[in-house]
DNA sequence: ATTCCTGCAAACGATTTGCATACTC
DNA sequence: GAGTATGCAAATCGTTTGCAGGAAT
């Protein structure tokens, strides 16, 4: 597991430290879309001294060399997508707990429409109510 | 045209000041979805003693009503669309301008994935490069 | 040895808040 | 007159930056 990190940190030319595997480690395969805020804490568990610093450095780097997507499905804060994949979002907007939705969908705009831009791709947001919400017991904002 | 507003403002509960007044007058019709600075700029001009909590204050108002829409496109900041009707956007990658899409699209999520959530609505974003930016002539930000 | 990273503190920009005054209804 | 909006200044929150010491290559 250390193996794949150290090899996909060199492969993309960043130093690798036991922050940015602490990091690495919380965002893989997380569904949760954190924000800075919530990695900080996450990893602060294991390194105390961590700054925030450096997971904003951290998660820049990242994302400048396309291995996570940064959100902006919330005004408030920004939120950091680990899955590579293109993909579309889910919203509760209630919660703001944020799914996944792997399912591609062929999107044309109409030529009068679209006019002169060259598309480049495209993000849909969903929004409902999750479950937990819609039964009215947990609240997370 | 103030008629207009004063009807409407009578009907969401707000008062009527010129302030505001200048600020639905800006909104209205602007496909340029500003933020609260631009706002201010805007209607400063008109109310050189214009503060931008006003702006904030109202902006607030406008959104509680359901009268605007809060926009989440832009991670530095906060813009506003003052279209009631559902509709789409198209953003350039490059200037961050934004062009509304009104055209319908039939989205349906797979049951397995939508699992319980109930959806209530979607948005799209699409991403592009717009005509001015890719002439390189203008760049807005 | 060089280059990059960390972590602190300070700076920053957007937004929010408290409050006294002024206005709309 | 009651209730609300304005506008100023201060506070807040998320994020960024500068920099000195430390670690990874």
């Amino acid at each position: 597991m250390n193996r794949k990190y150290m090899q996909k940190f060199k492969d993309i030319g960043l130093k690798l430290t036991p922050q940015r595997l602490a990091i690495l480690g919380f965002l893989e395969g997380n569904p949760d879309h954190p924000s800075a805020e919530d990695i900080y804490k996450a990893v602060s568990v294991q390194f105390p001294t961590m700054s925030l610093a450096t997971v904003y450095k951290t998660l820049d780097a990242l994302r400048e060399k396309g291995y996570i997507i940064e959100l902006t499905i919330d005004p408030a804060k920004k939120r950091f997508d680990p899955f590579k994949k293109m993909h579309h979002h889910l919203i509760c907007t209630l919660c703001k707990r944020v799914k996944d939705i792997h399912a591609d969908f062929m999107l044309d705009i109409p030529e009068q429409v679209r006019g002169d831009f060259r598309i480049t791709g495209n993000h849909i947001e969903f929004y409902g109510v999750c479950p937990v919400c819609r039964n009215g017991h947990e609240r997370r904002i």
